[in-house]
DNA sequence: CTAAAACCTGACTAATTGGTCAACTGTTTT
DNA sequence: AAAACAGTTGACCAATTAGTCAGGTTTTAG
């Protein structure tokens, strides 16, 4: 729809009449990326189209082909930088940590990433929902691996009565389902709000409550 | 895809060569409501089609549009009920209601819902995150109504002293949440389980573990 | 400077799919 | 009984859209 040319803008090592090729390659990728998620969300796989995806990034359509084959390798493409964003929001958690400080860093981290790019979770989401089709490899390897590691750092934090916790997988779906709501659910939270956007404070509301609400929760307050 | 005419099966007033117009007409949209339900969950509004839901249904597609005149149509008909669905779940809270009786009640009714009628809430899910361009009057009347209702009283309780939150929004964004999340992402919590399908118990502990940790939050235990 | 390589793109094609329709069968009403 | 009405369905059509490709321009390497 939109076809300003967002080259110009986002650029940054190129010279006027003279782009390197490196240069080029990576900046367009990144922009059809960026558009690609911003399509998903809203359309869905099946719904987004590859036009849709060229317009929002300033570039004809067969340039978008040029650089991803085709639409499922494109989607592939965006889930998996979805899932490296993932891979970084993890916190060191070992036995020897302190459940209260550890706890409140990983409910911080996660509610942050919530609010700097909804958009990411929500096509995360979209995915689950949908029946996780193309994440299932992620889901039953590199996921399950940290829950269960985690899952028995809790445990054990338990037996030694540092928390009042004796299920940690529900303690993880719960500090889940708290965080990326915010991203998920923004336009029903926003509107809640009688808002159209959530506004600077936004995020520190949520933390305020969320924070001392999962501690006490956890019997650490 | 599954051809199997499932119309005997359900039919309960039935006659083997004599239907009434009015039990087959029920009949057929409830089995085409049913199948569309599913359908769009799992591809999504765009992704679902026709053919595929008369399939689902065990119908001719031209049967399907005989029913409902388009897909928006059938697409908006689920969603009202789904929304019949939330305004049954309900609980009447007062000023003079016991916080801690209520609050649960609203808990296990929310967690019940989202165990015994999964597609529903992830459909619901699927629509907000993609911008609910389909629920918007529901949303900002309502929802909107109910919330601001409840909101009311809660903060009463506070100034009563009876519970230990100051902002009721959050309170109802972190139950719908942790509820809700047990349908939305029922692929992820069944494969960390490792199972394939929810059984009788985990409804049971994810409401052991939910209900006092709610209330803990809430100070109220 | 020049040849190779990388990038760009308008125009086209094949496949999918929402929706229609006319002819048909079964049910209800008078 | 028979007209009117409700339900059923295969065949068809128009619109959308993923993907291709040939011929172009720009950048790079030698």
């Amino acid at each position: 729809m939109t076809q300003n040319n967002q080259k110009e803008e986002i650029s940054v090592t190129d010279t006027p009449s003279h782009r390197s090729q490196q240069a080029i390659r990576a900046q367009n990728q990144a922009l059809i990326l960026a558009a690609a998620e911003e399509e998903f969300v809203l359309q869905s796989y099946r719904g987004a189209t590859m036009q849709g995806i060229a317009d929002r990034a300033g570039l004809p359509k067969a340039n978008v082909h040029y650089y991803f084959k085709n639409k499922k390798n494109l989607y592939m493409a965006v889930l998996r930088s979805i899932i490296q964003e993932w891979n970084e929001g993890l916190v060191t958690m070992t036995v020897d940590s302190d459940p209260k400080t550890v706890i409140e860093k990983f409910v911080r981290t996660k509610l942050h990433q919530a609010f700097v790019n909804p958009s990411r979770h929500k096509l995360f989401a979209i995915e689950v929902i949908g029946g996780a089709p193309h994440l299932h490899e992620f889901m039953s390897t590199t996921m399950k691996e940290w829950v269960h590691d985690k899952a028995q750092v809790m445990k054990e934090w338990h037996k030694q009565g540092k928390i009042g916790i004796t299920d940690p997988l529900q303690l993880l779906i719960l500090i889940w389902a708290t965080t990326q709501r915010y991203a998920e659910f923004e336009i029903e939270i926003v509107g809640l709000m009688d808002k159209t956007a959530y506004d600077a404070a936004d995020e520190a509301r949520a933390a305020d409550f969320l924070v001392p609400f999962i501690l006490k929760g956890c019997g650490l307050e």
